[in-house]
DNA sequence: ATATCATCCGTACCATGGTACGGAGTCAAC
DNA sequence: GTTGACTCCGTACCATGGTACGGATGATAT
């Protein structure tokens, strides 16, 4: 097997090697054998560095990321365990976007009211529109 | 009126008095009257930080939450301006929900990987989950 | 009038997720 | 056998959003 460097092994996982150690630091990945002072990796700590980022992607933190992959070591965890974990992130996100959509209603009667009141639009404010009592009807 | 003091303020908005103390610092609220030393604060104060915490609790930063009330309190802001900083805020939003929607569809892609998996493999990676995630056709 | 709060201010510190720096050692090519 | 690129390590720094500390002074109640 080829010897990868630190430096091939960022390349490869789309990452900086800065990155890379401070990965090491936070014990999301292994400090590999070092090879006459040189860190030697392989392979799966390319997929491991990809497996954080993808996990990343889908709003994990770090320290969920950590928790996720600790999984692996402990002996009795099944794939229900990453069900329970990933259906109360799912959970989260439903919350934000519904969240979200209220700001958006919020926002387009604030929009709204722009077109409606075209002169006295000094006198709105914003926050009015994002409180429960709007002053517009559209 | 009555005087709101610091601590009353904080009180009435549910944070800290540090809190407060660092909104003032980032010019999200303003630096109130302060009558023989100390700061004065009315009502409207303590909307202003509802309302920062509201915005905040709908993934606005605080700087998007400085640009949203500066739109109330520049001068000579006409309905046209208002409008556009409103809709702009609208695309943000829309693609902020478009953003986690796309999180929650691989989310429930884990989800339904994991449980389709969790009687058959017993020694299933967390990894593995990942990875039938993105392969899954739920 | 004295005790006990609250407030003043600057500054330091916390977590998160990295990024940058600098002096040293190492490796590979020419 | 020297040059240049890469790596080593610790440490400092960045932004974000706060929290805590501590000495001084103001307000208030008994």
């Amino acid at each position: 097997m080829e010897k990868i460097t630190i430096g091939k092994l960022a390349e490869m996982a789309g990452v900086g090697v800065e990155t890379v150690r401070f990965y090491q630091r936070k014990e999301l990945l292994r400090e590999p054998p070092a090879s006459s002072g040189f860190r030697t990796y392989n392979e799966d700590d390319a997929q491991r560095i990809l497996f954080i980022k993808r996990a990343q992607d889908l709003g994990f933190t770090l320290s969920e990321v950590k928790e996720l992959l600790e999984l692996n070591t402990k002996p009795r965890v099944t794939c229900g365990t990453v069900k329970i974990k990933t259906q109360a992130k799912i959970t989260e996100i439903e919350e934000k976007i519904a969240d979200l959509q209220r700001m958006k209603a919020s926002l387009e009667k604030l929009a709204c009211a722009c077109d409606a009141s075209q002169d006295s639009i000094k006198q709105y404010k914003v926050q009015e529109c994002f409180d429960a009592g709007l002053n517009c009807k559209c």
